[in-house]
DNA sequence: CGAGTATGGTTTCCAAGTCAACTATTATTT
DNA sequence: AAATAATAGTTGACTTGGAAACCATACTCG
C-alpha cells in the first residue's frame, strides 16, 4: 500500500492564512476604488506623488516594486484618465517626471478615505491588543528577514 | 494654503503590512516551486487532487477561488506537462474529471516539502506565542468576517 | 414528449504584469 | 575627442487570470 507520503495540509501553513486574509482585504479594497474608476496600482502610484509632488518613473518603480515597463504603462493609463502628467526633465534628456494633475491631486484624499475604511472594516473588530500584536509580528518578520520592495502585485 | 487634507500614510494600515509580508512569502514560494517547473497555481491544483484523487473542473474552481475558465487553462498547462489527465465523465456527458498522472502524484510531496520549508523560513523565527497569536488572529478575521474562497490569485 | 432552462466546460477578448530588446541620452575612459 | 559603457524610458512578445459569450448535454414541467 503506497499510502500518501505524508503531505501536510495547505491550511497547516501560516503563509496560507496570511495570503487568504490579505487577498480578501486587497480584493475588497480593489472593489471600493474601482467604483471610483481607479485600480489599486493606480492608487498606489498616485499616493506616492502627494509628497514629493513629482517623481521619475524609475523611482516609482523601485518604491512600488514593479518594473519600469509596468510603470510606463500604468502612467499611460493615468494620463489617459487625466489624473497624471508626464514631462521631460530639463536637466537630463533621458529622464521623465510624473506629477498629479489637479484632478489627480483632488482624488487622492477620497481614495485615502476608502483605504482607511477598508482597513477599519477588516481590523476594527480586533481587540486592540490583537491589532497591536498583529502589527508588531508583521513588522518583526519584515525586520528580521530584511524584506524590501514589492508591496504591490 | 491648501495644505494636504490629511491623507494617512500607506504604512498606517494593517492591510498594507499584511499584503507586504504575504507577497513576500508567496513570491519566495513561487521561486522555489518554479525551480521545479511548476507555478503556484499549478501546485495548488495538484495538491487538491491528492485526495480525493479526481475532481471536476468546476469543483476545483470553487475550491481554488478561480473561474472555471481559468481552471480549464490551468489544466491545459498541467496536461501539457504530463502531470494531469482529463477524462470524460461516463455518467454525465457534459462533465470532465481531472486526475494526476503518476508523475504528477510523485511530484506533489516534493512540492509540499517546499511549502513546509517556505513557511518555516518565514515564520520559524517567531516566538511560539507569536506564531500562535498570528494564526489565531488571522483565523479570527476569517471567522468574524465570514470570508470564503479566493485563496489563490 | 418537447420547449425552455440550468449546468459544465471551453473559448474569446481584454487587462495588467514581466522580461528582454531597443532607443536615446549621459558618463566614463583612454 | 572618440569610443565605450551606463542609465532612463518605451515597446513588444508573452503569461495568467477574469468576464462574458458560446456550445453541448441534462433537467423540468406543461
Amino acid at each position: 500500500m503506497p499510502s500518501a507520503p505524508s503531505v501536510s495540509d495547505l491550511t497547516a501553513h501560516l503563509g496560507y492564512w496570511l495570503r487568504y486574509v490579505s487577498n480578501h482585504v486587497s480584493q475588497a479594497f480593489a472593489r471600493k476604488v474601482e467604483a471610483h474608476g481607479v485600480t489599486v496600482a493606480e492608487w498606489v502610484l498616485m499616493r506616492q506623488l502627494l509628497e514629493p509632488d513629482s517623481l521619475a518613473p524609475s523611482r516609482l518603480a523601485e518604491r512600488m516594486g514593479m518594473t519600469r515597463g509596468a510603470v510606463t504603462k500604468l502612467a499611460d493609463r493615468l494620463i489617459a484618465k487625466s489624473l497624471l502628467t508626464r514631462a521631460a526633465d530639463p536637466e537630463d534628456g533621458r529622464a521623465q517626471t510624473l506629477s498629479l494633475t489637479r484632478a489627480g491631486r483632488a482624488l487622492v484624499p477620497k481614495l485615502a478615505a476608502l483605504a482607511d475604511a477598508n482597513d477599519a472594516e477588516f481590523f476594527a473588530s480586533l481587540a486592540p491588543k490583537d491589532r497591536a500584536a498583529l502589527l508588531r509580528i508583521l513588522k518583526g518578520i519584515v525586520a528580521t528577514r530584511g524584506l524590501k520592495s514589492l508591496p504591490v502585485d
